[in-house]
DNA sequence: CCTTGCCTATATAGGACCGACATATAACGG
DNA sequence: CCGTTATATGTCGGTCCTATATAGGCAAGG
């Protein structure tokens, strides 16, 4: 999905700045499966308003810059609808830790308990974020569909590598050994 | 992890020429967590084989075009293993299936029906890619590890779409609606 | 028999997207 | 008093992906 869709989504459910936008895709009820930055939805919301599917206007603040509000239009709700009944793009997960995981037997046993620990700290914390989040009268019933599945899979990554994260640090070297000692 | 570390850590495991380096990202050990294409992994390579990280030699082919076979170097080794030793990025996961989901009240039930039977199987499929990966004897201890994180994952997100997807329908429109019937 | 499509194989052009920076100001803490 | 954080908009360089070009081989089907 690009940033134009997004944008969109966030949109239909109510008008909001490009900042506020950043912020919702980071920290909002989709974060954890979509993510956009400054130079991707500035663009975007520029070449939205160009083709008639959001209207912009701006709030003056005092001291503060002023805020540019972004609002959809009619013709950006029936896009958004349309662009929701495309053939939906494949699932992208990219993650460095499993490829570092994959190499544990190169690395000190030290660095890789610590990678590990952060790792399992990571997950707790994006499953304590879903759980506040479906605690929060304001979701929807598809946005708690949606949470309960990221919830239910953050549990079982959180269980894995509690119970399995020991057998990767034996894996290691037991020396620190130097970063220069590729054997 | 960019695509230059991908083709080192591929590189590291035997030689390859840049079209099975995409293939192993896209089918190989590591494919449900990194991936690259052609437009990446072609540049990287030719800026690999520049610093000296890699060598490369021509093996001509009847009919074929000839191909070219890059090998990781000492130098490319020790790349890697300090690249390891760097600070983790963060996990990516895109998911255009659970926009799509967030939206469902919008869409004709046929549709959310239809894009969550899509979506199980190919979580059906990874799930087992993943198990056959595991009873190949080629793949090492901290190989087998990633993929049984992974074919946990896998086995909790085919769980909770078998018993959940009716909720997701229920709650879609069941009239077909038109695409332009944004409410 | 010939066309169509898929597989191997290398490579590039154009576009999407991100990270970092620039700019401005107000509030808060040390 | 100065650094940091938060609000807010926006640009630039670079990375990466999608789609395409090229090119011959092989297999299936009309």
């Amino acid at each position: 999905m690009n940033v134009r869709t997004l944008c969109l989504s966030i949109l239909y459910e109510g008008e909001a700045t490009g900042y506020e936008i950043r912020r919702l895709s980071v920290e909002g009820e989709s974060s954890y499966f979509v993510e956009a930055s400054y130079g991707s939805i500035y663009p975007a919301l520029a070449k939205l308003e160009d083709d008639g599917l959001v209207s912009s206007r701006i709030e003056p603040q005092d001291g503060k810059p002023a805020r540019k509000v972004y609002s959809i239009t009619d013709a950006g709700r029936e896009e958004f609808v349309a662009a929701l009944h495309e053939p939906l793009a494949e699932e992208v997960f990219r993650s460095p830790f499993l490829l570092f995981a994959r190499f544990a037997h190169l690395l000190p046993c030290e660095l890789v308990r610590s990678r590990l620990e952060d790792q399992l700290n990571k997950t707790i914390e994006k499953k304590k974020r879903l759980i506040d989040l479906l605690e929060e009268r304001t979701t929807s019933a598809s946005d708690a569909w949606v949470i309960s599945y990221g919830r239910a899979i953050m549990a079982v990554a959180e269980q894995h590598m509690r119970t399995h994260m020991h057998e990767l640090i034996t894996l290691a070297r037991s020396e620190p050994a130097k970063k220069d000692a590729a054997e």
